[in-house]
DNA sequence: CGTAGCCTTGAAGGTGATCAATGTTTGTGG
DNA sequence: CCACAAACATTGATCACCTTCAAGGCTACG
């Protein structure tokens, strides 16, 4: 994991600004918000930060896709949330007196965040109302995808795999979703409480079936509506 | 369901008051942050509002307790998350254009809710940083509890159940925790994705070790330290 | 007094976990 | 550039946990 030079910073605010939530602001705004913030280049598999640490940075994912994810009493971790470019990461715990880090954060693939420090959050961020109902918009999503889930704890493996793909999947070209995360049996797995082993059985069925296919981890779903047929 | 008079109102004021989210809050501003508000007094399982419904209303627990649900495909409900007084209902979608309730709200027992017209959130809470910063901290636990549930998929149902039951217990007696909720083994069987059967069985068995107790489903952990061992 | 909601128990069955072994791809350092 | 390790994918056999289905009892309440 490397940081980036100045100038390259001041490029990544525009960047900022083709995301929903900076669209209002002007770049000299974004200057403020982003006091002492730095890019993090990271490659596959490096943790930018640790569950149960102290928490004395936010940010945003710039590019790639990361993964949020939490030790479990068995060791191994479970995977809480994949967040794609745009979304923002230990937001919610900033205002905390001494914030830990709730989840371990794990770059999937080469990607790029922005790193803010905490204070700018209380200085900057924590009064800017509209910018705070953006973060809540953003959080009123993921919280609807965790509902969304938990409402599947009944159904079997199969729909359960099948909600998660199509929700990670680009909604762009409706006939051929592609997933641009580069995404793991183990990842899919861990973030539904399943094994390696039912998952792979699952899909490599699909794969025999061509309603997906996966190539470099890269999964595209071919037939969107047999894997819908899964949930109901 | 029933709502109540306008002197009735201004003593919800002072309850609100005992919140920690509204602490620092003077009544005249409390006056202002419910105008137009409604005490509903709400019976045993009475629904105060339903999964998909237009949101024109948000609200605080004030009394007694409450489920937040959601319909499966199955037809069954999906408890998402136990509300006890202090809480906020239904703020985070308030700022979205053409909100629809995410949830189902039921009351559990006897119990009091201040239903607060939308309009409201626009005018005077969005813009009031300090109040949303006490929501996100409110939403911060709840995303927590989600977490650490989604950390527990992989455990037995036992350690489940466990960890639901302490999370809701009333921590002010380390020695006997008292649930205040009256939860059904039902309640407890949808909010884990387990069946009713299932949950029965683990549960009558620690009733025969003493480990817990049940009347009018109020539940009391005799032997926390008893369920505590099934968590790890 | 009957219905509705909740709790209970038993038997049978299936879904997904566990364990074990092997193949494949990716990445790394000599 | 090759050798070797690490991460990832796969397959099969067995088994446990939880579900499903069915039946019955208890209590509250109109």
């Amino acid at each position: 994991m490397k940081s980036c030079s100045k100038p390259a910073l001041s490029a990544a605010l525009n960047e900022l600004k083709a995301f929903p939530i900076f669209q209002n602001y002007s770049i000299e705004r974004l200057c403020d918000l982003c006091t002492g913030a730095e890019i993090l280049i990271c490659k596959h598999r490096e943790v930018v930060f640790k569950f149960a640490d102290d928490a004395n940075r936010f940010g945003v994912v710039l590019s790639g896709a990361f993964k949020l994810s939490r030790p479990t009493v068995v060791g191994e971790d479970a995977v809480i949330h994949f967040s794609s470019p745009g979304d923002v990461v230990g937001a919610l715990i900033m205002a905390q007196p001494n914030p830990k880090y709730p989840v371990t954060l794990t770059a999937m693939g080469p990607s790029r965040y922005l790193s803010i420090p905490k204070n700018n959050f209380v200085q900057h961020w924590s009064n800017d109302s509209e910018l705070i109902m953006n973060i809540q918009a953003l959080l009123s999503t993921r919280m609807n995808n965790f509902h969304a889930q938990k409402a599947m704890l009944k159904s079997p493996a199969a729909a359960r795999i099948a909600e998660l793909l199509i929700k990670l999947a680009d909604q762009s070209n409706p006939d051929e979703l592609l997933i641009k995360i580069p995404l793991t049996r183990k990842e899919i797995a861990d973030n539904l409480g399943l094994t390696v082993e039912s998952v792979i059985r699952i899909m490599s069925d699909w794969s025999k079936q061509e309603y997906i296919k996966t190539s470099d981890q890269i999964i595209t779903i071919l037939k969107p509506e047999k894997l819908l047929s899964f949930i109901s």
